[in-house]
DNA sequence: CTCTTCGGTGGAAACGTTTCCATCGGCGGC
DNA sequence: GCCGCCGATGGAAACGTTTCCACCGAAGAG
């Protein structure tokens, strides 16, 4: 292994002028780094990361901490944050906590022990972290949490569910089911709270049986869905609190031979590569969530470098496509009744 | 920060006792064991990674180079690698090259920099990459790749074919198009060559229009079914390559007013949480992905053990839905002809 | 009873950096 | 012409581990 130690002496300066050099840091003549660099080359050095992690007690690693990376949302926010850590020179290493407070527990210890710089963390459940965020910069994503002082980035999640009441309500649906996601998470909790208040709103407050709380997993839409359209009075329209929930709704309306638009809306929070090839396609909210894993890397990255960061509330936009039942004679009717 | 010898000091042990009865390797009396652990717990010492890993050369760490883990195959892929290795407390670097050949090298780089003890690949393009994995254990995944003398873990590619041209074959389908990736890549080439092989075993060889190279990508897949579809004898059977290029073909079916599994049979290697949503749901080669990614830990683990660990092939089996065509009068009628 | 062995321990030397501190010219200001 | 400052450099001390080597006592073999 070839140590700065063998550079310097191949440059013919000390081992502390190659270190400057090197880091690029400190003052030193053109000529010393030229000739330091020279030397790097011929030998191949490459600098050994423990060793500076060691003496400067960075890593340039930052931990992700995610529900689970199959969930496109996910995926997305993943892609997003590697990518602008990587144009850092930063490496990203990502844990999935599948929803689960103590494998949540389990993921930050592992990743506080790797001397992560910094951590990216969507809560999970509604557990708040004591002991693990110490002195390491966190910032929460997605979801805001109990007891934590971490700049928290978000999509603007009680627009959304406005956008959305409004173009169903404007659109005749008034007895409409909400699954929301787990009320002991923020998401959850906001998506469902601003959804009910802008129902009532509209004079059309929602029915006690239409409100279903799921777990943002796609079983309890399932579940939900199945149990929403056995009703005696079946809703008009579903709205899912996230796309894994709408998903599973959508498995058990084919299930009960029915047409998603015609038979029964179904709407959803979260926007997905293949929403729009549904027959008919998926009218959503869509977030951002490119910019929300930029974003919540540069906030990262601000908190590291010292400042004290701002929350971010990124906006919503609602993309309708057919399956609101706009344009469906029978779902017209149903409204109607 | 606390480090080992004030553990050591509080322990009444020396630090060299303590840093054994901590790594468990050497011979300890229990009574310092117990005497270390108590100490450890009263100080709340954690370990330094960086000063561990400078004297021992590992980081306990890996590397994860895929293409996009947008792609729900890669992620499946790296769900299944990161549960593998946190079981064994190993922390997992992901990195996306996005099918480029630079950003494959960027990424190599960056990894073997952060001193990763191992690393599996998802070769991107044709591309060899000498080098990097000098002297680091590799293991490729899904697609081999020549010059690297690195063990290989993917699945049966040639079988996958084979049973979905059988199968379109045995539905009457004499005129199949393929959509195929791209012949830099082994699974793009082996798919291809053995779907050829076996439709000129069947006796019905491909027309020479009805063949076109994508990328994996799904701007391809959609960009070859436009030009499949315009021929001017369009095939009865369209097989993409993966399911990115399945995902395009699709829309351009869809765009040009065509029911899948009615005008067209549309059928994938690689299966997807939703296509069995589709309407009709799609005929495809399945790959135990999960399977795929933990053999491929493994495989990693032991080559880090000094073993010499061999290539795997992992068996895949057609799961028929309805795309292919299966019960559709009108493609009935159209393969008749 | 002596010699060897072996489990358990401590001292101290690495591992490869960064950085503090000191040194040394040279240059501008007085 | 001298003093002080400043940019450039080198020596050497950390950083927190693991592990080599040496040592000690007890136990087993002869």
């Amino acid at each position: 292994m070839v140590t700065i130690r063998d550079v310097a002496a191949r440059a013919g300066v000390s081992q502390a002028t190659a270190s400057r050099a090197l880091t690029g840091s400190d003052s030193v003549s053109a000529g010393a780094v030229a000739q330091v660099q020279a030397a790097v080359d011929e030998l191949g050095y490459r600098t050994n990361r423990a060793a500076r992690s060691l003496r400067t007690h960075r890593t340039d690693t930052i931990g992700l901490l995610i529900s689970d990376v199959r969930n496109p949302f996910f995926s997305e926010l993943s892609y997003a944050i590697e990518q602008a850590a990587a144009e850092q020179g930063i490496a990203v290493i990502t844990t999935n906590a599948d929803e689960r407070v103590e494998r949540q527990t389990d993921s930050l210890r592992a990743l506080t022990m790797q001397q992560v710089d910094g951590l990216i963390i969507v809560p999970q459940g509604g557990g708040a972290f004591e002991e693990i965020s110490e002195d390491i910069p966190v910032v929460l994503l997605d979801r805001r949490v109990t007891g934590a002082d971490a700049p928290v980035v978000h999509s603007d999640n009680r627009a959304g569910s406005q956008l959305m009441i409004d173009h169903l309500v404007g659109l005749g649906h008034t007895d409409i089911a909400l699954i929301s996601g787990p009320q002991a998470t923020s998401t959850g909790q906001e998506r469902f709270a601003a959804a009910i208040e802008r129902l009532h709103g509209h004079g059309c407050g929602p029915r006690e049986d239409c409100l279903v709380e799921g777990d943002f997993q796609l079983a309890s839409g399932y579940r939900a869905a199945t149990r929403l359209l056995d009703l005696p009075r079946r809703p008009s329209a579903i709205f899912a609190g996230d796309n894994l929930m709408a998903f599973g709704a959508l498995q058990a309306i084919r299930e009960q031979g029915l047409r998603i638009g015609h038979d029964v809306a179904l709407v959803s929070f979260d926007d997905t590569d293949w929403f729009p090839l549904l027959d008919p396609p998926m009218t959503v909210i869509s977030q951002d969530v490119h910019a929300l894993g930029m974003r919540a890397f540069d906030t990262l990255q601000a908190r590291m470098d010292g400042q004290d960061a701002q929350d971010a509330c990124l906006p919503v936009r609602i993309t309708v496509r057919g399956s609101c039942g706009a344009g469906s004679t029978a779902l017209r009717a149903r409204r109607r009744s």
